[in-house]
DNA sequence: AACCCGTGGCT
DNA sequence: TAGCCAAGGGT
């Protein structure tokens, strides 16, 4: 473990400096000055989780418009919740939002804890966010320890040990160089920097606040931090959906398990996704007999540790059929306010030709 | 500890 | 194009 330097210390003031002329200004993030919101605060880590900035924006526009505080948030249903949080992926994120929305109004009077350790507790809230949330929205000294500042440190100190073995090491680091008195807006200004100067590419290091302290530019190697453990190579999953509606403009949708893949989510009725699946016998796996029409095209979707590819079939019901177990007949035009995954919306714009 | 869990943008 | 990456958490 490398000692601080006398002038480490520094660093964080080098940081600060840069952060107060360049911040970036986000919907979520408090004005100079500002007293900033807990829930907001939290909302955004949660909704930040492995999503870019760009893709979270709308999200939590909508969000904060229609569920302004914890506690309107938990008076609300979990449907509902999920049918707003559809296409942004990982959907126990939304389960957990939820769960931990009514946590903090029912038994904490809708105030959130102020320490990383009781923050730490709350559901879909790992290291990260409840340092995030100390720190931010409570000012405490906290290690916030994201994948930007990942990279920040590793060019900093050179550090050759791959992720995720360095990460205890990274965040001793992180934990020396926070500073007493501004915590939360340090780790907001590492998450800037990671995020508009040392990028995974090309990095703009003749910008960087950190250039002349920076390990990795002095050996001019800034690119090849983190060292990472290779990734595992995606297989191809196959299935099988079925597209059934009635003349008067119902199509048959149905809920998926609460557990797991797109858990709780709604999805066009589908079969089980798998690496030998026998096309063959897709017909087996729909939710009821009739003259099933394969569609011609197929769905590609890629989830984070396989690509998928669907087959879509098709077929048409009388209006007195009867939704088996688990499904419902929804009108067409109400769809799109489904809870439903990106996968299925491809699946649904294949159905209708578009 | 390794694996599961979405999606969209970028190179 | 195909892989990489993004304010990670749960199990």
């Amino acid at each position: 473990m490398l000692n601080p330097a006398p002038s480490e210390v520094k660093y964080s003031d080098a940081l600060l400096a840069w952060y107060d002329r360049h911040r970036r200004r986000l919907p979520w993030r408090a004005l100079p000055g500002e007293t900033p919101d807990p829930y907001r605060v939290w909302l955004s880590e949660i909704m930040l989780q492995q999503t870019t900035v760009k893709t979270v924006g709308p999200y939590f526009a909508t969000f904060v418009a229609r569920w302004p505080t914890v506690k309107a948030m938990a008076a609300d249903d979990i449907e509902e919740i999920l049918k707003a949080w559809a296409g942004l992926g990982y959907y126990s994120r939304a389960r957990n939002l939820h769960a931990c929305a009514r946590f903090v109004s029912d038994k904490l009077g809708g105030r959130f804890p102020d320490t990383v350790e009781s923050l730490r507790q709350l559901p879909g809230v790992g290291a990260y966010t409840a340092a995030a949330v100390a720190a931010i929205a409570f000012n405490r000294h906290a290690a916030v320890v994201d994948g930007n500042v990942e990279r920040v440190v590793t060019r900093l100190e050179a550090i050759e040990t791959p992720l995720p073995q360095a990460k205890s090491a990274i965040a001793e680091i992180v934990q020396r160089l926070t500073p007493m008195d501004r915590p939360g807006d340090f780790a907001q200004a590492m998450m800037d920097l990671g995020a508009t100067i040392c990028t995974p590419k090309r990095p703009a290091c003749a910008l960087c606040p950190y250039m002349s302290f920076c390990r990795s530019r002095a050996a001019g190697t800034q690119e090849n931090f983190p060292r990472k453990a290779p990734k595992a190579r995606r297989p191809l999953r196959k299935g099988a959906a079925f597209w059934i509606t009635r003349p008067d403009g119902w199509v048959l949708v149905r809920k998926r398990p609460d557990k797991g893949l797109l858990g709780g989510m709604t999805e066009i009725p589908s079969s089980t996704w798998s690496e030998d699946f026998d096309i063959g016998g897709a017909l087996a796996h729909a939710p009821l007999r009739t003259n099933w029409r394969k569609l011609s095209g197929e769905v590609s979707h890629g989830f984070t540790h396989f690509e998928l590819a669907v087959t879509v079939y098709a077929a048409d019901a009388l209006v007195s059929t009867k939704a088996p177990p688990d499904c419902r007949w929804v009108r067409l035009a109400d769809l799109d306010g489904e809870a439903l995954p990106t996968v299925m919306r491809k699946i649904v714009a294949l159905a209708r030709g578009e």
